[in-house]
DNA sequence: CACTATACCTCGTAGCACAAGGTATATCAA
DNA sequence: TTGATATACCTTGTGCTACGAGGTATAGTG
């Protein structure tokens, strides 16, 4: 069946696994809410969630030059106490790209949760 | 600080990425339930999660393979209408494995959840 | 003056999930 | 008979994500 290629072209391209996109969901979530700057969304979604996910620098910083290159997030740089911030601000593209992740998430949350089980509650 | 390298050795370990194992959790959870074979588990899969997750044989197969490797499960070949089929059965080891990724996944989801809102409920 | 915290960044890699393809048998239809 | 479809197993190669490590620079504290 190698012949109803997804994209066309030269071959070989693989979907994003199923799971992924996390981070970047958080991300949107976050800044939905306020602006950030990177630094402190590091820190946030550590907290945020609780200590149950925390993601370094390495993976945020990439996550959000990728927003932003893609149009999702606008950057403003700040100067604070003679330190040198980059302010990420949503905009609505990237609003619109936070809702179709969000919903994918249910999606894939509440497939995951059908399948480990009833939860065992008391049965009627 | 490269000195405090996890497990010691030529270097380089990463840890698996925080959202992985899914797969394996499905497996074992759908396994506990009852012992069933692999191509039997690919459809299992998407139909208990409601279509929302679908994982192909490349990824289910490898799995088992693992799987039975670390001695969480037990295979057992049968015929069957003249087709053969690898039965898989959990063991007490993959019990505990399944436990172990259950908890796990429960922090990370309900660290998700807490981020991705609360929901905007009546507040106080 | 060293250490810690803040604040940004990039590079190399490990591991996972993925598509694609390959083998073999059974069933059904043309 | 031939072909297609479904069952049932498998492995190989690769794309992509997330990861750790490390690098720069400034401010504050002992």
């Amino acid at each position: 069946m190698a012949f109803l290629n997804r994209g066309a072209g030269t071959m070989g391209q693989t979907n994003p696994p199923f799971m992924s996109g996390v981070p970047e969901l958080l991300l949107l979530r976050l800044l939905a809410q306020r602006e950030m700057y990177g630094y402190e969304l590091v820190k946030s979604i550590r907290l945020v969630t609780g200590e149950a996910i925390s993601l370094g620098e390495g993976v945020i910083y990439p996550v959000l030059h990728n927003l932003e290159r893609g149009g999702a997030l606008k950057a403003k740089r700040r100067s604070v106490d003679g330190r040198t911030r980059v302010y990420y601000r949503l905009t609505a593209k990237g609003r619109k790209r936070l809702d179709r992740l969000h919903g994918e998430w249910q999606r894939i949350e509440s497939g995951i949760s059908a399948a480990l089980g009833p939860v065992n509650h008391v049965s009627t």
